[in-house]
DNA sequence: ACGTTTCCTTGATCTGTGTCAAGTTTGGCA
DNA sequence: TGCCAAACTTGACACAGATCAAGGAAACGT
């Protein structure tokens, strides 16, 4: 299916500049022969989910999560697929399982900026909007636990529990994106790559997960972090490596590194409280 | 009360340096005399208000608008005071009545970079949070509708009217703080001045006011504007003598100009449609 | 195992914007 | 009315990061 979804978008970029045709040849695949390269994980148990604490059903037990159960389905895309396309209309909403997605936006001559990046637990998705203002493209293989938006509309009228998460998670979103607009607007390269890497710290160290020796995986190539950073992937290069030959990081290879000296890498990320 | 939290407010400041000596006079203004060059304009009826169509308020009428009109205060600003400080709690929440404000994030060294502007219609305070994470300036002089937050926020439980808009609202504010995000990560200083400037047309055009035959006046001095586009203001000084020399805005003052070519000036901002 | 491709690093050079420094205009106030 | 401070403009120069270019290392398909 990761093929068929590409195949769309060529066809899409090629006539129409954006719209009708890989929506159609979207619904056909979902509908039709499901994800046939990205294996469709069984839905997990809810109350065995890994990303629940955090997800919007956190707050919901009992016979709302009994709803969500029933209604929620699964799915996955290959690294590099698009997940949504900008100015789609989004027939669903959904909760990252596993895997990193971003958000970006991109000018006509192609110069593009991520406006954010979807870990495990975040959503996609907003209530009373079906267009995508952005292209959301799946970064590594990613799983999804997604509902159609209809049903999750409707269920969101008599769900305080989830609304009020929902509403949440978009105001943190928005803090998100303006602590990112500082960034972008005002800080150097070096200040760029630290905060970078720094939040990348608090996010995994947020995830229950085993804390294994401050030993952290880069989620993303040097030029998705670049455009997330709103550099070229050169300047990104050079800033990882100017980190390692000052002895903060050690790489045990492009992916994957450890940090030496949390502090100075917090210090220079011209944040002020470790929060 | 105001004048309690902006006396905390002062001295974290002036200890923790930053800044200090206009916010003493500040203080004086304000904690001194109250608020006596702001004056404090009488409530408007609901019914005659100028922004009901855009506001918070927008969806209430009846029964609903009789509460709201019971429990708002109108409250002054002069241009340049301070209206919210970082890290403060915020005891109201209010819609901008007439006026500009500037919600602003500041890095330890002194540089600052605008992550929001308030015109009039504009919602300040979030359900559910009671810190603010950035800075609220009056631009200009500001006059806002301010409800207390615990009211506000007992009301917004039982009117469904005021919630929806209010969730409306921040969606509209992560949307644009989204498109802010591509302008500083990849916009060229003359796209950014370009993109500012035909925001301010479209926010004008939205207010049905008098469309004086494309007289617009600049709401920020040179050096807000910088801050809200992440550049110096000798920039943004110089992007805007070349829009003029370039016979494509026509000054009339400083702060007031004509737009002679809007179709130029879209162009240059490299955004998409005229939306 | 091999070639091919993709991703990454590093160097050399260029350029847009920042920085520093005068001037100039404007508006407020005595 | 005239002075003064604040706001703005303009010029000269510096520099961070972009661009252009070459090469190296890991991943992938055959």
């Amino acid at each position: 299916m990761s093929l068929c979804t590409r195949g769309a978008a060529f066809c899409q970029h090629i006539f129409l500049g954006r719209s009708g045709i890989n929506l159609l040849l979207l619904l056909t695949i979902c509908g039709g022969l499901g994800d046939m390269n990205a294996p469709v994980l069984s839905n997990i148990k809810c109350g065995e989910c890994p990303i629940r604490h955090r997800a919007v059903c956190s707050r919901c037990e009992g016979a709302e999560l009994d709803i969500l159960e029933k209604i929620k389905v699964y799915r996955s895309f290959k690294a590099g697929e698009q997940i949504l396309w900008r100015g789609e209309s989004m027939d669903f909403v959904a909760s990252v399982v596993s895997g990193v997605a971003t958000l970006g936006k991109t000018l006509e001559d192609g110069r593009t900026q991520m406006v954010g990046l979807l870990l495990p637990s975040d959503f996609i998705g907003r209530p009373g909007r079906d267009r995508v203002e952005f292209d959301v493209i799946a970064a590594s293989d990613v799983t999804l636990c997604c509902f159609d938006r209809k049903p999750f509309e409707n269920l969101l009228l008599v769900t305080p529990h989830l609304s009020e998460r929902l509403v949440e998670i978009a105001l943190d979103e928005l803090d998100a994106a303006r602590d990112w607009m500082l960034l972008l607007g005002r800080k150097t390269a070096r200040e760029k790559i630290a905060t970078f890497i720094d939040m990348l710290i608090r996010r995994s160290s947020l995830e229950g997960s085993t804390a294994q020796n401050d030993a952290l995986t880069l989620p993303l190539s040097r030029e998705e972090i670049a455009n997330y950073l709103g550099l070229t992937l050169e300047t990104v290069s050079r800033q990882l490596s100017a980190l390692k030959s000052q002895g903060i990081l050690q790489f045990k290879d492009r992916r994957s590194f450890e940090v030496l000296n949390p502090k100075a890498l917090h210090d220079i990320s011209g944040d002020d409280a470790p929060r």
